[in-house]
DNA sequence: ATCTGATATCTGTGATCACACTTGCATCAG
DNA sequence: CTGATGCAAGTGTGATCACAGATATCAGAT
């Protein structure tokens, strides 16, 4: 393709970036976003076959998601070699809070240096739609959930972290099937409340720059909710 | 299979476990060692063809790993669909050491409190194994590089922390390709000369369980290999 | 009724083929 | 010699097949 700068202004310029999407990525990106909002339950076995014909695709792009996934942890594989969701125990669940508070605090605290004024409108946005659904009479739980990850991802992108942004993804992607999966069957609204108290203390505090102020109201935020799961013992202990 | 406990005691009991291993799970760990060493070059483009025909086996098993690899980013798939050694960049490799320095900070202050006396005996084996190597006439760049690796993982495994490991061992995947690479080409003496003070010190620490000082003594072994590369100036600005 | 045994189905794994796209190289016009 | 053009080789992607191991089902014997 001869350089496109050098022909004359023409309607060319309004065209599209074309994006090939493949079959893998797309089947590997539902999955995830089954995962990631608890529609798949831990401890769930996962046949390639099925996903296949569920997708209406033959197994090739199912195995390499799949793949993709039990690197990411997201999906073990059993030592018979069947894939299912991973149950979460009490101290996998305990150390999975510890890294987030490491990595999703540092990020916050950055956030709130870095963050330009597109970012923290967007953010804003995010927590309005996010307060808005949730004082509604009958919240939906699967858009509470998806509201909640992109105000937090927001805040995150914010600090120009892309390693540590693709890292957090990986750990809310083990911690999503017994969050939200537990959050969806019997929903708390107690749990909620809280939740937007700290998403608004952290809203105020990215907006006067206060780093160690934003990154307490998001670890009061991971604690109050990892608290409330434990303290509803589903976990195993070991 | 009848439950073996029942069974009168006989030489099953001296059975090996035996283990299964896919193929895929061997081209990956092969792919991954080749990384993680620095034997394939940062830009570097994989043919899986070529992959395959060196390993002896199909694409099949190949695509796997590679898939595997690409979600942990230790390669990256270009909008081509040509998968390669990510460039390293120095933003980039700036917060990788951000991110190590919080994990693996962590990880060894958890180390120095739980660390069972079995733990800091290997520690200890591997430091020496290090530190011979070392002070050898003509050390082996490669099996240094290993050892480095043991010791680091020796310490971080004993915080018991099985998640983080495993991101660690993510960090190190990235970080692989473009710290050992250098390391190899040229064989900096002096660098290594510090490394085996900073490991002394950790030990010494993780010893009298004395989580902040391993935590600086590993600090500062990251710090000033990370300043060593940025130093070169081998690494892109954006 | 319980356990053992064989059988039929289902599982993931690996190889092979077909295809569309990209890249490299040689050819040819200027 | 320089440039573009066309063809050939190489690329990843997806589908299909073959197969060994696992699982479930059910018959028969104790």
């Amino acid at each position: 393709m001869p350089p496109v700068n050098g022909a004359p202004a023409s309607g060319l310029a309004s065209l599209e970036r074309i994006d090939r999407e493949t079959v893998s990525g797309r089947v590997y990106r539902d999955l995830r976003e089954l995962l990631i909002s608890g529609e798949i339950s831990p401890g769930e076995k996962l046949a390639l076959r099925s996903v296949a014909a569920a997708l209406g695709t033959s197994l090739m792009p199912v195995r390499d998601a799949v793949a993709r996934l039990a690197a990411e942890q997201a999906v073990e594989v059993m030592p018979n070699r069947t894939v299912r969701v991973p149950v979460m125990t009490r101290g996998r669940f305990e150390e999975l809070r510890t890294i987030r508070l490491m990595l999703e605090g540092h990020c916050t605290e950055v956030a709130a240096a870095h963050a330009t004024p597109q970012d923290l409108t967007r953010i804003r946005e995010l927590h309005a739609d996010f307060t808005a659904e949730h004082d509604m009479d009958d919240p939906d739980a699967g858009r509470l959930i998806r509201l909640n990850k992109e105000f937090h991802f927001a805040v995150y992108k914010a600090s120009r972290m892309p390693v540590a942004l693709q890292m957090i993804e990986g750990l809310w992607l083990q911690i999503g099937p017994v969050l939200n999966f537990d959050l969806r069957t019997k929903s708390e609204r107690l749990s909620r409340r809280v939740a937007v108290g700290h998403h608004t203390e952290l809203l105020a505090a990215l907006e006067r720059r206060d780093g160690p102020a934003a990154r307490k109201a998001l670890s009061e935020d991971i604690v109050s909710a990892g608290d409330f799961i434990l303290s509803r013992n589903v976990l195993p202990v070991t």
